[in-house]
RNA sequence: GGAGAAGUACCCAAGUGGUGAAGGGGACGGUUUGCUAAACCGUUAGCAGGGGCAACUCUGGCGAGGGUUCAAAUCCCUCCUUCUCCGCCA
């Protein structure tokens, strides 16, 4: 099988289902692996026995054209291989769906949490460091709404009415710092070269599945209805990307890297379409939460034995980042529950909203460990041992500006209205230091 | 969107139903050599999955998935990709 691996080793869960399953109890699961353990043992033993027949099978279809020549019956060879033939023709059939059970079992599990990731979720997050301060202002601060509705640079109206709720349009001062937000990433990520990708924002269901976004969270996506796609498998043949990791982490999808190609250093800009369902809330007003959203992801390929540092050095990139805007924000470790299912080990990064009296995420940077690996069939050659191995793979936002804007309208805020672009960001403005409202 | 052709290893490529998938190039190893080259010999079908403590062995892989057959790279169906031509178009 080419493509569509476990998410989970087999093989762990066969030597030390206990050990599992206490890693799953973090994520607040409660799974117990003997009738797994009992039907895989059943598949084995059937696959065993299958094989043999064919064994005998091909042996046989050797003889059969030897028979003829020398001009001999074969009838009798004949009818057995009948017999055979159905045999594994049944075997095989039932083979399949003990597989596609299994498959439906391992495929529904998330990732195991890493060691010292706590159990519970959200209460448990712990926040690990803070960076500068909340901002103290003597007047009475806008809400970001208001601040660029008032400078004229986020029209949410007309967002509406091209596209409905949750739809909002950058203009003027506003789409230039939003671009020019998305250059100061970029610029960054060159600097420390990583490769930049610009990849489809279409994407076909098996990217959706190596990330681990399918089979369970199909309803988070938005999906392309072509003329014959009710017919497909899935009900879709492609789907907007929520995130560019969908497109990074399939970049090798079933490919098999060199060991001195690692570690592979990528980063992409895309919007992120999310269908966000039910998800609304009446204090996320503005721009916290949209169907679209502007993103720069920086991602890796990383040796297992590295990966851990790997994953240090996406959280600095992207403190370093909001660093640079002069945000105050904090880093918080999430516990297991939290982490997304694909995620072993994951640190938000998250910035001060003063309106909303919290931080909101502006990156998540996570370790995946092998798991997207397993899905994706992406492994590399150990030069030592010559054996094929999973790598890791690593995200993190560097950084969604779907919050970094609001933040900095609302923590550079003036008493007059005006909005201080951060220093950072005006070289990518023609040097424009304040934003004024715009006739 | 329409018509045609093709997809076999690192590359080129033979193979239209019958045991282990030709051949060449390249690469790697060896012999020879003062060194290099040449020549010669050898290795090079990935990968996945079973069984076995192991040596080892078996099964499935010829773009993917199904089907026909005792037997499929080879015949049939669906899909994907590439190329050529036509149409349309930012």
């Amino acid at each position: 099988m080419i493509f569509g691996g476990n998410m989970l080793d087999i093989n762990l869960i066969r030597k030390d289902p206990e050990f599992v399953s206490e890693k799953l109890a973090l994520r607040g699961l409660e799974i117990d692996f003997t009738e797994f353990l009992a039907n895989d043992q059943k598949r084995r033993d059937l696959i065993y026995t299958t094989e043999q027949l064919k064994a005998e099978r091909n042996k046989s279809s050797a003889k059969i054209p030897q028979l003829k020549k020398e001009g001999k019956n074969a009838d009798e060879l004949l009818a057995r291989m009948r017999e055979i033939g159905d045999e594994i023709k049944a075997n095989d059939q039932l083979i399949a769906e003990l597989n596609q059970q299994q498959d439906d079992f391992v495929v529904g599990l998330p990732n195991l949490p890493a060691d010292g990731v706590v159990g519970g979720g959200k209460e448990n997050n712990q926040v690990i460091r803070t960076y500068g301060e909340k901002p103290k202002f003597d007047f009475e601060p806008m809400h970001h709404v208001d601040i660029v509705e008032h400078l004229g640079i986020v029209d949410y109206a007309r967002g509406a009415k091209l596209s409905g709720a949750a739809n909002w349009v950058y203009r003027g001062m506003g789409a230039q710092l939003e671009w020019a937000l998305l250059n100061y990433f970029i610029q960054d990520h060159l600097a420390d070269n990583y490769e930049m990708i610009l990849p489809p924002h279409l994407l076909n269901y098996e990217c959706g599945y190596t990330a681990g976004q399918f089979p369970k969270f199909v309803d988070d996506i938005f999906t392309l209805r072509a003329k014959d796609d009710s017919e497909s498998e899935h009900g879709f043949k492609r789907f907007l990307l929520p995130t560019s990791e969908t497109a990074l982490v399939n970049l090798h999808r079933a490919e098999i890297l060199n060991q001195s190609e690692l570690p592979k250093k990528y980063f992409a800009y895309t919007p992120c379409y999310r269908s966000e369902a039910g998800s609304y809330r009446a204090d996320e007003r503005g721009m916290i939460r949209g169907h679209q959203f502007n993103k720069v992801e920086i991602f890796q390929y990383a040796l297992p034995e590295e990966s851990d540092q790997a994953l240090e050095e996406l959280i600095a990139k992207a403190e370093k980042l909001v660093q640079g805007l002069g945000l105050h924000y904090q880093v918080s470790k999430l516990a297991a529950e939290d982490c997304s299912a694909s995620m072993r080990e994951t640190y938000d990064i998250e910035v001060w909203i003063p309106s909303m009296n919290d931080y909101k995420e502006v990156s998540s940077a996570s370790n995946a460990g092998d798991y997207q690996a397993r899905r994706g069939a992406i492994r590399f050659k150990n030069e030592e041992t010559g054996k094929n191995e999973f790598v890791h793979t690593l995200n993190a936002s560097g950084l969604a500006t779907s919050r970094i804007f609001p933040a900095i309208m609302e923590q550079n805020q003036q008493a007059d209205g005006t909005v201080i672009i951060p220093e950072v960001l005006r070289p990518f403005m023609n040097g424009t230091e304040v934003i004024e409202p715009q006739q």
